[in-house]
DNA sequence: CGTGGATATTAGAATAGCTCTAAATCAGGA
DNA sequence: TCCTGATTTAGAGCTATTCTAATATCCACG
């Protein structure tokens, strides 16, 4: 029990010292926020992130507008990665290092790919019992300053 | 003008051949929709081929569902292809070989990347004055049949 | 030639994800 | 305590897309 509390709290510290780090405030709504995805699977969608945060009673009630205030905020400080995988909605990923995606059409599950597999990727890393449909490299860019 | 008149017909019969050969009743909003794309830039949306399709005088009218319904059949029988850039629009690729996109988040441009091109992206075959932000490999793949 | 059933098209309503607005709340420095 | 700026909120608004259910078109068969 006591463990467990202390395990608590000190996540709960880690997530402060977190959002202070990337130069975020740490409000209890992000707070409760971030606790979320910590405990999470981690492809999320702003919805669920909302359903989970409000459905547990502890912590404050969170706007949906909050969430997706805060979910914007977390990925303009690189906490986050936005992903598109479709039209109809925006998948959020905790996992921040380079890493690329399957997406199964028929399952809608979205599996991580390691950077360094993709060029092996046709022979033999492709997720079990799958074919590939299709293949698409997204190399988004900006303007180079000055 | 005599020339312009039949290069004009005999593009009209190549699209109504080509929606034939790929299984798709070439009815006449759908020609005008693939006359559309065929005289197009070629990432658009469903608005724009919406909007263009019923500027010009000639034709049918074409209502929005038609649109929707005809560019979905066209990305279901790959004369089309769909590429996700961000959460609010769904852009068509009239260019169906294996090829990969830069998207400029500053100008909001998508330009075409050759398939061939991916180990060297890093490398030299950046669009002029651009800086990568992120890259994103998305594999679809479909569950095996049987 | 009809006619009947499948296919296609349509206008407009409905849906859903997301953003905006304007008011209320909160935090913290003077 | 008061002031100011940042944060949150409920709900309205927006927009891309899909749905609905009525109409039109097509064409094979009698």
């Amino acid at each position: 029990m006591m463990d467990a509390t202390n395990i608590h709290i000190s996540d709960l510290l880690d997530v402060r010292q977190q959002l202070n780090v990337s130069g975020i405030t740490p409000t209890p709504q992000r707070l409760a926020i971030a606790e979320v995805l910590l405990t999470s699977h981690q492809h999320v969608t702003a919805d669920e992130v909302f359903e989970k945060v409000n459905r547990s009673r502890v912590g404050p009630r969170v706007s949906k507008a909050t969430v997706y205030n805060s979910l914007g905020l977390f990925v303009k400080k690189s906490l986050l990665r936005e992903i598109f995988v479709d039209a109809s909605r925006t998948f959020y990923d905790t996992n921040t290092q380079p890493h690329h995606h399957f997406y199964n059409l028929d399952t809608g599950q979205l599996i991580d790919m390691e950077e360094r597999l993709v060029p092996f990727i046709l022979e033999s890393s492709l997720p079990e019992n799958t074919l590939v449909e299709d293949i698409e490299i997204m190399i988004r860019v900006r303007n180079q300053k000055q």
